[in-house]
DNA sequence: TATGAATGAGTCTTCATTCAT
DNA sequence: AATGAATGAAGACTCATTCAT
């Protein structure tokens, strides 16, 4: 019986993932509103009273669909920095990883924005917030990690740094997805290429300023 | 006769100033998706109707209220660059000035996200989006002028520190307000003075840093 | 006071009189449905509430359309049989002069089948009904005259044959102006020259066709 | 299971039938502007949004009546044309088939004169329109066999008599049903005798009346 | 497990009409 | 006489969700 309760289990399991798997389509054909059920059930071949057999609301849908995708930015963000041979280069690589996973990816993108939106409508809750709260800081811990290391800091100077990373890069992805980039005639690379100098030079150069 | 018009003309526009603070008001509330016709007629004290007297649709109230909160901004940007008294001091408070600003204002935070955020579902007419481009494209100028001035460098270059700082601005906002910043136990205020720190040194260094 | 009062009304007349023609324009331009009370006051220069001042109810204003078109229609039909010359030419150019009238002025058309057809939605008080019955039966009888003269005929078959010549006209109007006729490669000329040459053929045939 | 879904199929074709008849029943009574989704799905017992189980808009049901209608009436004089037993027979009976399936069934006329009027304000789309133009076509080339047959017509010429018949039909029909024939004190019966008496005389007379 | 059926609440918008001024 | 303001009722249609099967 235990056998079968595991077959069981693990077939509904792959059933979800390929829910999820329409989901993100449809999420990244039709934008974020205009994802409904019924279009996620036909994308995944199902009616749409049979999506709740796997998730519980709509809702859980979109959690599923960030955690995933957070994911997939660590995964992303881990390999550049692996992949890179020095100090400095692991840190450019690194953060450099976490744009261009981005750029490349524009459903992680859109799911990403909503994540840091705040999704109007009908909101995470609660316990999904935190969940993917930490999926984020797992990405983040990564990069302040070759902060650190690069610009020898302490870990709290590393992380006050990181942290302005990470507002410079989503700033970088929100004013490229919106448009507002294009329409100042500027890009992306440039606007990393720019950040990134202005951070080496900071972190040779005092050698510990102060948080 | 022309005193009846006349009076009849400012009522009606007060009218509208009404309805338009209360759309405001409910967008702060209820989030973008969330604004409904109404609700926004409930929060004026109007019958759903009613409105169609003062904004032709939805979409007319969007465009209006974004116009009015960019303005707001700039000025607020103007304001606080003229407040200042040296070269230095006057890049800092306009860039300081456009944070601040939005930090002060969750409401136009979030109608200047919404912006930013090219706004799905029903979009604004390509007439409404130039003309909202270009009252902010009006408070970037301005920024960009006292970059030059700063630090000495030509219109072109100063454009492109511009952009940079206007994605950092916005990612900082962002972070912010979707409680990001929160999270990573981070606050605006030191970002922001990273940042600054960062670009002045940045400016004072090189004489002449391409583009 | 009397003097004044006439004043009054009279000037009161002459802009009813206004107000019906911009709605005669209005339902020529917009079709039955499209013709709001809006769109009448627009055209007439007033404002929509004024339109009360001169009609009860849309649906009056409908009516006292209707009975213009009507006697436009009798002056139409009366014009063509007072121009012919013999008894079998009264009674064609009577006959034709409907035809014609109707496929020359299609705004009255659009009226004339309104009524035809009952208007649907709000429909007109049994006054009005009965007062643009009256209307519609002077024409008539005008045809029926001619019918009698050259034919022969009593009154009463004279009578029975108006009505057949009547849903004949009314057939051919609503077929062309439905697009059948055009769909069935007919046209209302041949229709109409058809039977009058049957009808003229039968009147001369029997001395006197019963009923 | 080819059971099952043949089973679940039927059952929705019956429930969708079961809709039509209420949206038939909706059309006489609440005549063409009158007939609301609401007012259908009422009818029917369902909620409005039931009925888009059934059709995806309101104009498919009309197209869904009126080519249902357009059937009967078909049957209706084919029927007629069938039970009879010379030529001439059968051209009367084709022609009266046609005028007194619509004088018992006013449903199908409320709908067939919708459909002769050109719906103003939704249309149908012009695939529906050419479908129920062909139904047409259809029902009156029934017609056009017997006048061709029993007049020894070429088809030309006896399509040309088809239009004048189709368009007399829908004149007495269209008097009959806004109340004209009553105020002018005719019966359909008599007018419908008279026309058929006539053509039976120019089609006995002469061998080949030019178009 | 999966579905068809069904719904209530909701969307924006239009319109004829009323009323205080 | 004329109007601006305001509204209730209505329009078609969509969507996330529930439930019996």
């Amino acid at each position: 019986m235990s056998t079968a309760l595991a077959r069981r289990t693990a077939s509904h399991e792959f059933r979800r993932a390929a829910v999820l798997d329409a989901a993100a389509e449809v999420f990244a054909r039709a934008g974020l509103e205009g994802a409904t059920m019924r279009a996620i059930a036909e994308a995944a071949g199902y009616s749409a009273a049979a999506l709740y057999a796997y998730y519980p609301a709509k809702e859980a849908i979109y959690a599923d669909l960030l955690a995933q995708s957070l994911d997939r930015l660590r995964r992303a963000v881990n390999g550049a920095i692996d992949g890179a041979t020095d100090d400095e280069a692991r840190m450019r690589a690194g953060i450099a990883g976490f744009l261009n996973h981005y750029r490349d990816h524009p459903r992680d993108l859109e799911l990403g924005l909503y994540l840091f939106q705040g999704l109007g409508p009908h909101g995470l809750s609660p316990a999904h917030d935190r969940d993917l709260n930490n999926r984020l800081i797992a990405v983040l811990r990564r990069i302040a990690d070759t902060i650190a290391r690069f610009g020898r800091r302490d870990p709290l100077t590393a992380h006050g740094e990181t942290v302005s990373v990470f507002a410079h890069l989503i700033g970088i992805l929100v004013a490229e997805r919106t448009g507002r980039l294009k329409t100042l005639d500027a890009r992306a690379d440039d606007l990393l290429a720019r950040f990134l100098d202005g951070l080496v030079a900071r972190l040779r150069g005092g050698a510990e300023s102060a948080k």
